[in-house]
DNA sequence: ACACCTCGAGTTCT
DNA sequence: CTCGAGGTGT
């Protein structure tokens, strides 16, 4: 470091390192369509190399990252020079921030402003060529200056008109985001799965590649969709005072316009907008990653002008990121009751999407081989509909060299037996029915809530009754040593009494319960209904032959082989003896009878009622002969929604047109079985 | 044989 | 929530 250089050399070697990172990761984004860090990481290396080159204006080169827009296009498609450049914008990553900018304009113009507010859909930014009213070139935005002739591949999007409708005028450029819709991302990746091929990190990503094929029947068979957003270059329109008039326009040329576009009037509405859709995007049929606000007016517009690198009169709020990378440390697999062997990430910490997330599930070997996730890879992490985190793909430049592929298990972990995966499945099981993960999980299964719903009887008091050899089995609950109990850490008189209490009140739960809480195979708390309401009894099912249970109807040939082999294994009937000897006597299906009012109607219920808990509503659709399923289909008659309801349920019965009943109006279906008449307009 | 709807099983974190 | 697979109707 020189004398003269007031300027520390960690910071100039640091920008030369954030420079070098931001070229690589524009190469990976535009050149390479396969970015590895999300963009909310890749704006955060470039505010911190702006924030350094803007207290040293010393170390601002003229080839900084900083001082382009993207990168240059690559040499597989044409070049294609924008009469009109496609200027990014500006962001903001907090209310503050879009203060700031609003403060800002002030300076520059008088009186009121109305901000037009539109969703940032993650997709890829097109340039639409139209003269005398026919398509004839498309453009991606590349560097803003130059970008990369589309026209074979973006004329396959439907949603892009060939020949614009109306009067269009003389030339037109629509500029707006050709996307993957999220259905359209997952049947693709589904489709990649089946054929054994890499899976797509995203819908940005895949939609990117979708539109750089050679061969545009490709593009085509993508179903990619488009919003526009502005008109870029126009000779002979008409003349517009606000950007609202110009998509009403554009729609009338035969353009898809976002419906969720708003005008508004403050910051205050405008931040309020853009909280409602960090909310709620995961409603939405495509990825956001934050929302776009520009100045209605546009003679407003033309005063606020440009900087060298982005209009005044807009700017980007980004949305937090959701995506994260992290070190993936190892993946194990857990032994669950049935013995399937599931393989998870274990992951250094990281917090994403409101959390912080250390483990995820892979599902199955399939998956870990389709990821391509080995230990010791960084991994992109992400909350799946906003809970579950999911584990999206490793880094692949991050990858140490020679970084062997994860090795599925021959072993349980657990007990040491052989792990099996057989043929057409993609499940991998424990093959010691003893195996203590097993046990431990069917005794837990069985006091869980669906099942017998032993209050105070979780994994941890089943592990430690395990761990004491004070329980083998399910029927071990009912003859458990209370005396040796008392002795153990944490069990006082009253945690004992409590626990004795639930215990009895569960050997009267109904028969379904019951025959869900005995860990048969496929036979979960629905089918374990179907088969308690046909059958009537234990006793019953116990003696029907394979043909009667798969005579019920909802039951077939897989079910009902199990539940037959189930009873006719002489340790579980031992263990029904021994539960019904303990005084284990479930009730019948059904208590006093309903008036059938919901044969055939099915109905699903979301969110929290005040009168009801979801699971009691479902029961009382069913007692009345209605059908509660946990998803909406084109065949559920209602919707009936409480608080915080789930977004996927209330989007898709809009989608459908699936009427949305309020607890009021669900007392009275119930009652009459007849849906209220629906609202007029 | 296929599409479509359901169901079961395992799952994360507060 | 996600995945895989069973059941049913065409």
């Amino acid at each position: 470091m020189s004398p003269t250089d007031p300027v520390s050399g960690d910071v100039v070697a640091r920008a030369e390192e954030l420079r070098d990172q931001i070229r690589y990761h524009n190469r990976r984004y535009h050149e390479l369509d396969d970015p590895e860090i999300s963009d909310a990481e890749y704006d955060a290396l470039v505010r911190e190399l702006q924030a350094i080159e803007e207290a040293n204006p010393d170390l601002v080169t003229p080839d900084s990252p900083t001082q382009q827009v993207g990168s240059a296009p690559s040499e597989l498609f044409a070049a294609v020079r924008h009469r009109v450049p496609m200027m990014s914008l500006d962001n903001a990553f907090s209310f503050e921030e879009l203060q700031a900018w609003g403060k800002r304009m002030e300076r520059y113009i008088e009186g009121g402003v109305e901000f037009c507010c539109e969703l940032k859909i993650d997709g890829v930014a097109m340039s639409l060529l139209y003269e005398n009213g026919r398509y004839t070139r498309a453009a991606t935005r590349g560097d803003g200056q130059v970008g990369e002739d589309v026209t074979p591949n973006v004329a396959t999007i439907s949603a892009i008109p060939d020949q614009l409708s109306g009067d269009p005028p003389a030339v037109i450029e629509v500029r707006g985001e050709v996307y993957m819709p999220l259905a359209e991302f997952e049947r693709l990746n589904k489709e990649q799965a089946e054929k054994g091929l890499r899976l797509f990190v995203n819908p940005r990503n895949s939609g990117a590649g979708s539109l750089r094929q050679k061969d545009a029947s490709i593009t085509a068979s993508r179903n990619l969709s488009f919003w526009a957003y502005q008109v870029g270059e126009l000779e002979g329109g008409p003349p517009f005072t606000t950007h609202w008039d110009t998509l009403q326009y554009l729609n009338e040329l035969g353009f898809p316009i976002n419906p969720n576009i708003k005008v508004l009037a403050g910051l205050d509405d405008v931040f309020r907008y853009c909280e409602r859709w960090l909310h709620d995007r995961h409603t939405l049929d495509y990825e956001i990653d934050g929302v776009v606000i520009k100045v209605n007016d546009l003679g407003q517009r033309r005063e606020l002008g440009a900087t060298s690198k982005a209009p005044r009169w807009a700017i980007a709020y980004k949305f937090p990121p959701e995506e994260r990378t992290t070190l993936l440390r190892n993946i194990q697999v857990s032994i669950g009751r049935t013995g399937k062997a599931t393989p998870f990430a274990e992951m250094e910490p990281v917090f994403v999407g409101g959390s912080t997330v250390g483990m995820a599930t892979l599902h199955n070997q399939d998956q870990v081989r389709a990821k391509d996730v080995r230990p010791g890879d960084t991994v992109v992490v992400r909350k799946a509909g906003d809970v579950i985190p999911e584990v999206v793909g490793p880094v692949l430049s991050l990858r140490p060299e020679g970084l062997p592929e994860w090795e599925f298990p021959t072993e349980c972990p657990v007990c040491g037996a052989p792990l099996v995966r057989l043929d057409g499945e993609s499940d991998t099981f424990c093959t010691n029915v003893d195996c203590p993960a097993q046990r431990v999980g069917r005794i837990v299964h069985f006091a869980s809530r669906g099942a017998m719903d032993i209050e105070g009887f979780g994994d941890k008091t089943v592990m430690t009754f395990d761990r004491e050899g004070l329980i083998e089995d399910i029927a071990g609950i009912y003859t458990l040593d209370w005396d040796r109990i008392r002795q153990l850490e944490g069990f006082g008189d009253i945690s004992v009494a409590n626990l004795q209490t639930a215990i009895e009140a569960s050997k009267s739960r109904p028969l379904a319960n019951l025959l869900t809480g005995l860990n048969i195979r496929h036979l979960g708390f629905t089918n374990s209904q179907v088969l308690a309401r046909a059958m009537g009894s234990l006793d019953r099912i116990m003696s029907a032959s394979e043909e009667e249970i798969s005579a019920v109807e909802g039951i077939g040939p897989v079910i009902a082989a199990s539940v037959h082999e189930f009873f006719s294994l002489d340790r579980n009937r031992d263990v029904i003896r021994r539960l019904q000897e303990a005084g284990v006597n479930p009730q019948g299906p059904s208590a006093p009878t309903l008036p059938q009012t919901m044969v055939g109607l099915s109905v699903v219920v979301t969110g929290t009622l005040e009168r009801l808990s979801r699971e009691a509503a479902e029961e009382a659709i069913k007692a009345r002969g209605g059908k509660a399923p946990g998803s909406v289909s084109k065949k559920t008659t209602a919707v009936v929604v409480g608080e915080g309801p789930g977004a996927a349920k209330l989007n898709k019965a809009q989608e459908l047109g699936v009427p949305i009943l309020d607890e009021a109006a669900f007392e009275r279906l119930l009652e009459t079985g007849e849906l209220p008449e629906p609202a007029a307009g």
